[in-house]
DNA sequence: CCATATACTTGCCATGAGCAACTATTAGAG
DNA sequence: CTCTAATAGTTGCTCATGGCAAGTATATGG
């Protein structure tokens, strides 16, 4: 595959260029009169207090007779005391002292300042973009210790609309081969929603982890009996985590909590997925019926959840 | 401010993890009984034939007395020839030799292999997220190195009728406080754009860069001799490179060619920069008057271009 | 023509870092 | 319960890595 070798040349020319970079800083490194492995080694010690010098040597890579060393050129300058051990007496836990912590510092305080050195050139926006680029990166090249953060159920703002639509266009399309009209449908409903939109009355939940759009889903008044769902969307991405439960959940709760009695989805056969999950709520199919759009022939359903009872 | 130094923080969790995997990498390249910096100035020979020494050493961060016993150690492999060059004797362009490439050929491949054993995890999509984010850290870092692309300009497909609405949405609410249901006027714009979308007479210009989204335009039949030039939109990262222009110059270039007599747009006075451009086209301000929307009070203009003149 | 700068080399030397052998302790197999 | 193998850490030996400064040869600018 040529793609691949034009990716992994990519990330090659990402390698060359970020050791170039860090080559600098590790200069300055220096001027400390501290290696960079100590440096490192200093790093892991201040966050993780009681590490052992295998596991210090093992994650960061360093022969253990060096990390010994290291070791105990800290224990002479006294940053560090090796605890004998409690349980196993092989082990000797390592802890920072206060003047470790505090041979530390500056030098933390330092790299800190040319990280942001690096970025104060960059205008907020292009610092979010890069700060998200590398978040990126960093998960997909396999940083386990990269917290996905939590998932986010917000209501709509600006943005949203445009979002949900080109999801819509963009995802319809390349699951289902369904052409642009499909966005432009979900675009005229999105305006509708918001032209009319009655807070009491109607609801849109934005799924989002880190800034990054996960699924929505809209709750809007048929009639006043009759609450609509429309526009369930679970990314790809945030499939098998039981997104789309909640997201129905949520309107189900809402429609509720507004007195609606029975809630109407309509929705597509092609759309497995989803008919799970109103099966699973307890919606009925009530009605079904071939149409052909968006340049296919499908079958469209209408659901049906009666509120009041449960 | 505090978002800086979490930003940096976020530099610095990356630049940790790929010392990491990189330092990895390296004792790979160790197996090879070659340095990295060995490695490193023959990939920089490789790519580019008659480097002088003292290049090298700036560009790579290395003392010039190292570079030259690197050097004088490859010339002794008789990997690189040094003529003793031309007009000026004391530069002695490098010239890496056949049995140099062969011996760095090897290397270049398992750095090539490694490089896509790394990607071979992630599918197609990811990869692209992969190679796009480390393209834009690698820009925002200030790699000159890295082509920024040709900006392409290209006819609407599944997913920019939201991408433009969402764009619209979240411009303006930032620029200009407008509220969403400015964001709504436009996917309604657009949703009626795609259902009565007829190529012959009407026709959207997407503007991107390396799949990016630069800015847009769309010129939609008001009547058979009046084209409407809607929704000119240019991104805030792609300004100040007459981009709006060309987009206007295009909506221009095509309302002519399908025979439209004049063309109009509807803007709004706190717009200067598109003004500007619509000036510099010709358009004559022939309306305008107060109107309040979007949570704002706005003054709105229509402008128009007889097509016929020039 | 002389002072200064550039391109490269060489001598000197500290230290960074790999390898293997060694001690102390613990866990697991039989 | 004992013997073997594994784990945690230390130490001796070694040499490649790479910084600094002085040195040579050439070029440039006043």
């Amino acid at each position: 595959m040529n793609q691949l070798k034009h990716d992994a040349a990519q990330l090659r020319a990402f390698n060359r260029f970020h050791t170039g970079r860090i080559g600098v800083l590790q200069e300055r490194m220096l001027d400390s009169r501290l290696s960079l492995a100590q440096v490192r080694v200093l790093y892991e010690l201040s966050a993780r207090n009681g590490v052992l010098a295998s596991q210090l040597a093992r994650e960061l890579g360093l022969d253990p007779g060096y990390m010994s060393r290291l070791l105990a050129g800290f224990r002479r300058k006294r940053w560090i005391t090796t605890a004998p051990a409690s349980s196993d007496k092989r082990r000797r836990p390592i802890v920072l002292t206060k003047a470790g912590r505090a041979a530390f510092e500056p030098l933390d305080r330092r790299s800190q300042a040319e990280a942001e050195a690096l970025l104060a050139p960059l205008d907020s926006a292009r610092r979010r973009r890069l700060v998200e680029a590398l978040r990126t990166a960093r998960e997909l090249l396999g940083d386990e210790s990269v917290a996905p953060g939590p998932v986010v159920l917000r209501q709509h703002r600006p943005g949203d609309i445009g979002m949900v639509a080109k999801r819509h266009g963009e995802l319809y399309a390349e699951e289902y081969g369904w052409d642009e009209r499909f966005e432009a449908l979900v675009a005229g409903i999105l305006a509708r929603f918001i032209e009319n939109f009655r807070a009491e009355r109607e609801r849109c939940w934005i799924a989002e982890r880190d800034g990054q759009f996960l699924g929505c889903v809209f709750v809007v008044e048929k009639n006043p009996d009759t609450a609509q769902l429309r526009m369930l969307l679970v990314e790809p991405a945030a499939r098998g985590m039981g997104l789309g439960k909640q997201l129905v959940g949520e309107c189900i709760r809402f429609a509720r909590s507004k007195r609606y009695r029975r809630m109407v989805l309509w929705t597509n056969s092609v759309l497995d997925a989803a008919r799970h999950v109103y099966e699973s709520f307890g919606f009925r199919l009530i009605e079904q019926g071939k149409h052909s759009a968006f340049g296919k022939e499908l079958v469209e359903q209408t659901w049906e959840l009666d509120l009041a009872v449960d």
